[in-house]
DNA sequence: AAATCATGTTATAAAAATATAACATGTCAA
DNA sequence: TTGACATGTTATATTTTTATAACATGATTT
């Protein structure tokens, strides 16, 4: 858990599941939508994607396709992200009964 | 939202974050469940999750209150974390059919 | 087989984050 | 009023992250 919220700490690492998250895509191709940023940091960016599961790297021939792997995702949203924001919830209904309370 | 992607990739502050969750704590009593840290660093944490909205400050005399804010989790949850967390279902889904295909 | 393509790794510099030390300020109790 | 309490800020050292340069490897095309 702690290696996918850092992983999603960064802004471009962001970015680069985005755009995996309707296809797969080349490195070669994440590195173009990324010019701006050196080849060897998009592939840093990658390698701690892939340490946290977030990328599934699949090998063909001499192109590597990386793949959005949604499950880490999901694990952090119902172990972590949901129980938190479901205090939104109740601190809608406590703000709401104040102000009934205050009616 | 990147403040807040930043400020939950570290475990301290997400550790911070459950002690809110059921009750708001003071300061002090924050240091003290942290006491393996220095009080500057607890500081300096409590200061990165003001700074991305996930607290909210009470003061009260002396004393400072830490409220767990949980709009921004919520926020991020719908935003981001959602949609992508969402992909689970449709590769779970695809993975179905894949294999109802091969039957 | 040689050249090109696609990607990978290591080294290193710079930037950002994290930790503590030292000093400071406001509130409360004696 | 003084001392204790609770917290805040600045300076600085250390660690981690992020960026590029340089070199390397394997696959594909010519």
């Amino acid at each position: 858990m702690d290696r996918v919220f850092k992983a999603l700490a960064s802004r471009i690492r962001r970015e680069l599941l985005d755009c995996l998250k309707d296809n797969p895509r080349t490195t070669g191709e994440l590195c173009e939508r990324f010019d701006t940023l050196d080849r060897c940091t998009v592939m840093q960016h990658l390698k701690v994607l892939e340490r946290a599961d977030l990328i599934i790297v699949q090998r063909k021939g001499r192109e590597r396709w990386n793949h959005l792997n949604p499950l880490p995702i999901r694990h952090i949203q119902d172990r972590w992200i949901g129980p938190h924001a479901d205090q939104a919830v109740t601190l809608l209904d406590r703000l709401k009964s104040d102000l009934e309370g205050t009616d």
